[in-house]
DNA sequence: TAGTGGTCTAGACCACTTA
DNA sequence: AAGTGGTCTAGACCACTAG
């Protein structure tokens, strides 16, 4: 098989580096270098494509990020055989949600003061008895309920954050950036789950149905706990979707989907 | 504040980029460029770390890729507010249950000939009645079963991945490359969802139970799908977790915890 | 020993933002 | 106009692999 012969277009938008990346990854989706046969060393490839050397490294670095070739120094670029190792799932559609404003409402359903026992004080370093915020809300798209949320909050008066999360933006502020200044990091997990009744009700899907629980918790810039929540997902409108190996283009690997 | 006067130790094992990268995020973590305040510039770094542009740019790029730090041509770089469009679950943790060979055993329930119809058809791009090989086979983690796997194969004598998929290290072969170079590019989805009661007696889990249902499709290097199929994860034993933000340390973000 | 990728230098020019 | 990050050059030296 003979390659493409395409040049390095110096005039494009795109950058020398980024063209080189897609020229290789098409030659790699033609099944080129199969099996032992390696790509074109650095010095083959700036020969080649008439670029200098750190153009190319940044063009297989690429690659390499892409989870499509791997390199051994002393042996050469190989295309790398396509392994669950490098799957990875992204939540960029599911904070979409929250950005189109327009499709998606939320309604707060519970706003109040708890005092926190059990598990909460455990997650939110609280003493048992001391106050919290606890937080309920539905989040509809297009008058369809697809995802519940809730949420306990340490009550400190001194934290602004508290009063802007009360605000029926509180979820906005939280993801979108309004706030994130004062949060430092955060944990999350995903997992399956059932919904029981009551929620089972409110997103209007059967009690014992499957949904997605993503549960967080947030903390701020002295590693003390802020927010303990979780949003539960109708497991039938929500999916998440990433592609892996040789594809022809490099597309956005991970989406969650709104599924019909 | 006053920021770590370290230096970069240029007699270490680990490079110079990623030294300052690991330094520019303690700093972060230690809250030192909140708001609107911005990291040093290029040049600034190149003073006070006594490097070249190149390295600099190589430890922001490590921290644009993290996504702990965004950037604007001619305004500088700044901390990113943490922001769910990050967030990135992996599954590393997944495929190492079929790594670990001492601690894993898999079982084949059923491997035999199909004829195709219905969904299977559209899936693999089949007529009806063309064959397929259907196989079914649970997989145990310390005598425990976690996950079944469900999956059709092309019918195809010619192609060496059927008498490879038939053997009992099927999995093996097709996640950890084995036959990997036959295998261009996958699609994979996550969804949740409830086991049946056949499923349950096998996973010995109640039916009607939450699980993860992480489903995949294989195409060859001439883009016909390949392989179909899913495996199905006990929702209380396989998690999803993932760490965002300015973490004082990169640590492997999106790791499946085999949980308690 | 020859060839490979990994790191790094010391600049250059450009596009963009801010003032 | 000054400062920023984005791209790129044409090399250098090193560690490693293979024959």
């Amino acid at each position: 098989m003979q390659g493409l012969n395409e040049r390095i277009d110096r005039n494009s938008f795109e950058p020398a580096y980024a063209q080189l990346a897609n020229l290789l990854r098409a030659r790699i989706a033609q099944g080129e270098f199969v099996g032992d046969k390696p790509l074109p060393s650095e010095a083959q490839l700036i020969q080649q494509y008439q670029v200098s050397s750190m153009t190319v490294r940044r063009a297989i670095k690429t690659l390499l990020d892409q989870g499509v070739v791997s390199t051994t120094r002393g042996r050469g670029t190989f295309v790398k055989p396509m392994q669950m190792q490098t799957i990875t799932f992204s939540l960029e559609e599911f904070t979409r949600l929250f950005e189109a404003e327009q499709d998606t409402s939320v309604k707060i359903l519970q706003a109040r003061v708890v005092r926190a026992q059990g598990e909460l004080c455990a997650r939110l370093a609280l003493q048992p008895g001391q106050r919290a915020i606890h937080i309920a809300s539905l989040i509809r798209h297009h008058e369809t309920p697809v995802v519940y949320h809730w949420e306990y909050l340490v009550y400190d008066p001194r934290k602004p954050i508290v009063e802007a999360e009360i605000e029926v933006t509180s979820l906005r502020g939280l993801f979108m950036g309004g706030q994130g200044a004062l949060l430092k990091m955060g944990e999350m997990t995903l997992e399956a789950t059932i919904v029981d009744e009551a929620k089972a009700r409110l997103l209007q899907i059967e009690a014992g149905s499957a949904a997605l629980h993503l549960t967080h918790t947030f903390y701020d810039y002295q590693d003390h706990p802020v927010s303990w929540g979780g949003f539960i997902c109708r497991g039938d409108k929500l999916r998440l979707s990433t592609r892996l190996g040789a594809t022809p283009e490099p597309g956005p690997t991970g989406v969650l989907r709104t599924a019909e």
